[in-house]
DNA sequence: CTCCAGTAATTGACGTGTCAACTATGAAGC
DNA sequence: GCTTCATAGTTGACACGTCAATTACTGGAG
């Protein structure tokens, strides 16, 4: 028949509109906290708990940028405005003249530790505790298939 | 007991950040294919769609902003960015002289014509058809439950 | 050794978003 | 009328993100 339909309907179309809005609601709600707690925002943390799990606290940059799931360019721009504000450095790599090697500064050490009980507790409030158990075994089963699709 | 779970396990956790990440991949899909099809941003997509849905295809700008959840200046910005593109115009409201009302161009609404349909459809492939019913059903209750919960 | 394709990282231009400050008008109370 | 406060909207400064171009070095083919 003419107009078989190809396009959601006005509910699915609701819920998509509410998963989309929600999820940035709660990520802005939690980037505020994280702000207001320590001055750290979401890329800050990112990086501070990368470089936190690096031996020596620093990594190269390349795999940094692999290691938060970032280009290379959003890195770079994002480090240089991190080395303005004291959290990190930048040293020249020992064994490829090009590289750089990222390295966690002491203030940023003590923003990340200050940063991060707060922060996941508000995970375990705003998400894991609004939710029951199974919604959360449910979240984690529609990322995944949204996921599979998105590799096509 | 002294260290009382008040965090997150990691599964509670990994599931999180699954949540976060798919769910930005997936806008990110979405967005590049409306910038492909029609060369409109999802702000861009906002608007027109909201300025298609009123009288006269015109609105106040306050009134646009409470329409699409924007805080005025943000989309004074956005309009402003529009209406170099030619797909609104700002004209001066007759009623109250500090007032604009926003109007869609015709390029406007042609591009929101042009993308409408394959929008919906993207929506319907990357998302509604990605997931069971059941799924579809667990989203929507999944989003009202991270709703209320920041409603607090 | 030399050339050159590939890699590491940065840069500049620009779209997007927030916050705080500002302009100008409306509206209420005196 | 006039002061005062609220409202409409814009603006500037700055954080964040993408894309394309650029710089500088590496490493292999010849």
């Amino acid at each position: 028949m003419p107009g078989t339909r190809k396009l959601p309907t006005r509910e699915e179309l609701r819920i998509w509109r509410d998963f989309l809005e929600t999820g940035e609601a709660l990520r802005n709600v939690l980037a505020a906290r994280l702000q207001a707690d320590t001055g750290l925002s979401p890329g800050d943390y990112a990086v501070l708990l990368a470089l936190s799990e690096a031996e020596g606290n620093q990594v190269r940059s390349s795999e940094l940028a692999a290691l938060v799931g970032w280009e290379r360019s959003r890195l770079s721009h994002h480090l240089g405005r991190m080395e303005r504000r004291g959290l990190i450095t930048r040293e020249e790599c020992a064994t490829d003249s090009r590289g750089a090697v990222v390295v966690q500064a002491p203030a940023g050490a003590e923003a990340f530790q200050a940063a991060t009980v707060p922060h996941l507790r508000a995970i375990r409030e705003l998400f894991v505790d609004a939710l029951t158990p199974a919604q959360i075994t449910a979240a984690g089963e529609i990322a995944a298939a949204l996921r599979q699709r998105l590799r096509d």
